[in-house]
DNA sequence: AACCCGTTCAACCGCCTGTGA
DNA sequence: TTCACAGGCGGTTGAACGGGT
């Protein structure tokens, strides 16, 4: 015996939410904000239970949330996101923040896997180029690196870095006009990819100091972080400041190539 | 008009994780 | 250290809808 759902609470109401019930939830989170979703049941009369609530608010409720048809900028994201850390929908919409985690997990299983799986049968011409057409996460070093390296030279972001990075004082190697600000950078963008990094390479934990560049071996790496407007990734120095990574890459020794 | 079938997406379920007592 | 609980997450379901016959 499982523990029962708790939504099998006695009186408690499934099931889509009505205009009235939006109403009053948004009257609640308004009032308190939108945490203690506990208490939302009993403050409000709701008879939804806290779990109900948090999730309407969440994918439906919530300001800020676009919903419709999804770019073909936001389609590319979410294709090399996935194939980048496979379905981690939440860490994935943190990079498409008007978008919920359940609408790109729906937008992934209605639309583009089955775009995917066309294109692999058939001529490819849908994909990204960089795409490799396998709905398996990358798996192998050899494969993401090539994935990332290729994407990033494509995209047009890429190239603004590219001009950056080619401004940069070689010998501080700090990233400078990046056009990335401190508050992204803070902000739930600003997401980690050292998991990533530590499947794809078998990297436990990077250390201050376990990273460095082969040309600058002072450099050393303090944390990876991603660009929120792709898959190109910052390392971090040891004072936390971004020195840039576009077009170099990790071998398997944790050194940049 | 009635039925069938495929698609979409809001919502639920169950497990995992973080946190505080 | 252990336990309980709330919140978070990914997988799945099923009602609603639209197009075809």
């Amino acid at each position: 015996m499982g523990r029962p759902p708790c939504c099998d609470k006695i009186g408690m109401k499934k099931g889509p939410w009505t205009p009235e019930e939006d109403i009053m939830l948004v009257s609640y989170v308004q009032e308190n904000g939108p945490a203690n979703w506990k208490s939302v049941p009993t403050t409000t009369g709701l008879r939804r239970c806290s779990k109900s609530c948090r999730l309407r608010w969440t994918n439906y409720l919530r300001p800020g949330i676009k919903r419709g048809n999804f770019t073909d900028q936001e389609e590319k994201m979410i294709i090399q996101l996935q194939a980048l850390l496979g379905n981690k929908w939440a860490t994935i919409a943190s990079y498409l923040p008007e978008r919920t985690d359940n609408d790109i997990k729906n937008y992934w299983n209605t639309h583009l896997k089955k775009k995917l799986k066309r294109a692999q049968n058939g001529s490819g011409d849908e994909l990204p180029s960089n795409h490799h057409g396998s709905f398996s996460y990358a798996s192998s070093t050899e494969n993401i690196a090539r994935l990332l390296k290729v994407w990033a030279n494509s995209s047009p972001e890429s190239d603004e870095h590219s001009k950056c990075s080619s401004t940069q004082d070689s010998n501080t190697t700090t990233f400078k006009d990046s056009g990335f600000t401190e508050e992204t950078n803070e902000g739930k963008m600003g997401i980690d990819l050292s998991e990533a990094f530590e499947s794809l390479f078998g990297f436990e934990n990077l250390k201050p100091g376990e990273l460095s560049r082969p040309d600058s071996p002072n450099l050393v790496c303090d944390g990876i972080k991603p660009d929120p407007t792709g898959i190109q990734n910052w390392l971090l120095d040891d004072q936390g400041k971004d020195f840039f990574t576009t077009n170099f890459w990790f071998d398997e020794n944790k050194n940049l190539f």
